[in-house]
DNA sequence: CAGGATGTCTAGCGTTGCTAGGATATTGTC
DNA sequence: GACAATATCCTAGCAACGCTAGACATCCTG
């Protein structure tokens, strides 16, 4: 009784795994719209109705992955924190880490910031890896710094701006670089400039 | 044959916009996965397909509501800066007149930066309400600034990661008045620290 | 008043996310 | 080892979606 059902525990969590990662090999291959539950469900060669006895819908589906992308960006920013020569430098790698994620791995990141999701962020319940991508923002910044969620809230803000908005075709694709250097220098530059809290 | 064709062109013009007016409603009350086909062509009280002799698709008719949507963000972004007391006020107000288009038509806002669109941004065909409205961010910066399009591009990315990252909830919401003071500051502060071109 | 063009609607196609209900296989009990 | 109970999975289908073909009605022109 326990051994077997430990077993099917087993299976079905890899089969969860499963859904997950073709899900996402899917929308990248193909985009998101190319994500249908029919179709996800041929890849992984089940009938439909079992992705439905592991998630409560599609949007859970997309959540999960964008859950594993979380994951990731955190240890991309983080390995890309620390490779950093010195602290000064710390913030410039993040960020360019971070439009690099974007832009390489599109699919995913329209998972994690586009597609309706149900993940919850910035309360109690938001899961660690998407505190953890955070925090390398934050802690680009000195640990004196009364404002850095603040700072890493608009640093963000503008990072994912830069990304969605050259993503979409909306500012030219060229010239990345130039903003990512305009930004750097002004949030950085003067980062203990707070107007005297 | 003449005032005949003229007046059907004009009522065809009229429906034309009565089509996009009523899009937009159903997106502003219950939201764009509310507007469909069907209850489009009930609301404006004709058929299907009459939508199709005006548009290419569903699309087309998000990307005329997107339109419509620039001509008022440039109008009040426009009024914003000229309200301004003095020159270096200005920024400041057409920032806070972007987020405030932004939290007060969440609808027209989506269909403009987040709906697939068939608009052209950036472009030799880009429509000029949409020029407008980014010339607007444009005109905040001196025009002896070399770069002051590259500072409107990355300025209007961090208003819009703002504006979408606390409408999903992805930043708490309150606190949205800091962003801007902290963005401002390290924007406008030093707009002439070009690193020496 | 007939004939052709124009405009509009009914009906339906293929696809979507999702689910009810039955068939099949696996398990624990006698 | 046979049988009921349970867990597992699939077939079939629903309602709603974007979109379109073809029939009907209406209007202008000769």
């Amino acid at each position: 009784m326990s051994a077997i059902s430990e077993r099917r525990e087993r299976e079905r969590a890899y089969r969860h795994q499963l859904i997950i990662t073709a899900a996402r090999e899917l929308a990248e291959t193909e985009g998101w719209e190319a994500v249908t539950t029919r179709r996800l469900a041929e890849r992984v060669e089940y009938s439909q109705p079992v992705l439905y006895s592991h998630f409560n819908g599609k949007d859970a589906i997309v959540s999960a992955v964008a859950l594993d992308g979380f994951s990731e960006l955190a240890a991309h920013l983080r390995r890309a924190r620390q490779a950093a020569p010195e602290s000064g430098q710390a913030l410039r790698a993040v960020c360019r880490a971070y439009l690099e994620f974007a832009t390489e791995r599109p699919a995913l990141y329209q998972a994690m910031f586009i597609l309706p999701t149900e993940l919850r962020f910035a309360s109690a319940e938001t899961p660690p890896p998407l505190r953890a991508s955070f925090n390398e923002f934050v802690n680009c910044f000195h640990p004196d710094n009364k404002r850095r969620e603040l700072f890493a809230e608009v640093l963000w803000s503008a990072l994912h701006g830069i990304a969605v908005l050259s993503e979409s075709g909306r500012i030219p694709p060229e010239g990345q670089e130039e903003r990512l250097d305009f930004l750097i220098t002004q949030i950085a530059d003067t980062p203990m400039k707070p107007t005297t809290p």
